[in-house]
DNA sequence: CATGAATGAGGCTTCATTCAT
DNA sequence: CATGAATGAAGCCTCATTCAT
């Protein structure tokens, strides 16, 4: 997945500066936003302009890649809790750890609303595999009872995101994912008409 | 709050202008974002580029006179629910109405995030109207028992926050609201280490 | 030679205003250079935009006046010391007085320059009614063999600017005059070809 | 000194581009003065806009190269005549010269007038240079006893600065040239008070 | 007449993208 | 393949000038 779209295997050298592209890019979009140029993630990357534009043909690819890599990275963190003794831990957990990454890095919100959003062509393969794993983490706290049953994996998507966003604005702020976390705990009552327009 | 910056009064049409300039950046920010150019909001609002420039010196003033006026307006809508017959559904029902709005105008996520983060000098005034405004409802709705009484108004504002962020995003959805508002309903138990990194 | 071009004669009011208008020009052009806005003028002369344009309907024509008015007061100056007692005094007096004006007022030196380039129709009248009245001084003073009789008005008005010049740029430096006019006093012996290119 | 400020050596291409954006540069403000707009300069040079901003980051700083590079060719000029066998005709031969390239360039007045006023950082070692190499020619001009002693380096780049400005206004003119030779050349008899104010 | 709001051409600068070296 | 110079569209902003109030 970190591969090339292009079919042809890169050479090692090659390679090496496409690792070097995509992490410089992670770190600028991360502290300066997305909307740092092409040329800042050369800089940072150490290698020419040209270079970034081969491996990556559009900025909007560079970028797309960026959330890719962030997308299956937290994928893999939740795979590996796929079998932890306290699924409750588990979930509640990898969310939170999510979120405090997020207050640093800008670019997991997006990556996270990206994925939440759609199940395109674009992220899809990567967004779908985070929402796999945590769809995994989710139903096994269901199971234990740590988490009510009437939520999906898409809020759970959402929810992320929507936290991830207030913590990179606002701080990464514990006293709103204790909210967020009683109210995927709680077994509700009858229903009191909570989302009236 | 809506008027310009100098001391002087505008003339009738200078008003009017000031107003529709204002109306298509709400307009344009909202659906293309914040980073659309100023020249598409003048074509929006039908005026040369030059009215634009003269009302707002600064591509930045617009975009803060804008999210002022969003913040302006909503404070307003709280503050009419101030003594509600039902301090529960007042201040549920304010929130889930600003959630809907974000849903289509992502501009209001920002104006929430700018004044969840700072009462600063800048939209400091209408940022800190809305908190306020949002506190009376908050402090109501916890007196009578419908939310909890661990948070307060600066929770509150970041919730909506990432709420609005969430629905502006993944469309506006009634369940992430119910998730979040069953969160503020809770009377917590115990604490469960919710929030472990 | 202070009235508008225009036939028709202006209300005591709009005279004020012209005149008002022409002094605040002359001191934005003489401290901030010529291209100063015309909104600055205006700010300073206390009146609207419009009404600068009205009395001057071109930034070129408003520059121009400022010019005009100059070269007409320094025209008025030269006049009155037509008939000093020293007439080496007089003439080397006025020139002196002149590049210390200029020191100040980089306006001066335009003024100067473009009287001094043509007797156009523009500033025409006012550069030659300086270039006249000096002639005066000139000639009385080389009558009265304080000035080398080789030289005429031309040259005057041209050593006038450049002096002028350098006045406002290296500020008024008396060394430079002592030079100018030992080579004005100085009865040239036979050619020594100092101009060789 | 004509190199570009970074580091670097640039590569054959970019220094020819980089020469034909500067021989633009210096001919479009000569003409047409230095309020020119740097696409003119880009279409005289036959390069992109972009190329011109590559080069020369600000227009301030193009306009900067522009005179630094006159002020080396001056002082490269007065280097060559160091050694000549005639210093008076060293001294003024090179004073006429840089008067008359300064009719049709009108950047050299400037460059003269910016060198004169300060030897700051900007223009500073250019124009010192100027000052330096042009001191050499006028030291030994007064030991050969063409020039008077009492006049240094400094007056002497004022009055080329204040010589070049009648000139490039007024046109060439050997007559104001004698004056000021004269005046250079003149042995002062007790001071007959010049330049009262 | 005076006012100042409106206009839009034009200036400076940035930056994604292309292409010669 | 890597490099970085070249390109030009597009953005922000200024300002002389016009015109409705």
């Amino acid at each position: 997945m970190t591969s090339p779209a292009s079919g042809r295997p890169l050479r090692a050298d090659a390679l090496r500066n496409r690792a070097k592209v995509l992490a410089a890019a992670e770190e600028v979009f991360a502290v300066q936003g997305t909307s740092s140029s092409t040329e800042e993630v050369a800089r940072k990357a150490g290698v020419g302009i040209g270079t970034v534009f081969r491996h990556f043909p559009t900025k909007e690819s560079l970028l797309e890649a960026v959330l890719v890599a962030l997308l299956e990275r937290l994928a893999a963190e939740a795979a590996e809790l796929r079998s932890s003794a306290d699924p409750g831990a588990a979930f509640f957990g990898f969310f939170s750890r999510v979120v405090s990454q997020a207050a640093t890095k800008q670019a997991i919100t997006e990556a996270l609303a990206e994925a939440g959003i759609d199940a395109r062509e674009t992220t899809g393969g990567a967004g779908s595999g985070l929402t796999a794993a945590l769809g995994v983490l989710l139903e096994r706290a269901q199971e234990a009872g740590e988490v009510r049953a009437d939520v999906g994996p898409g809020e759970i998507m959402a929810l992320l995101a929507g936290m991830s966003y207030a913590a990179a604005r606002a701080g990464a702020r514990e006293d709103l994912l204790r909210i967020a976390f009683d109210g995927l705990r709680s077994r509700p009552g009858p229903d009191r008409g909570a989302a009236r327009g």
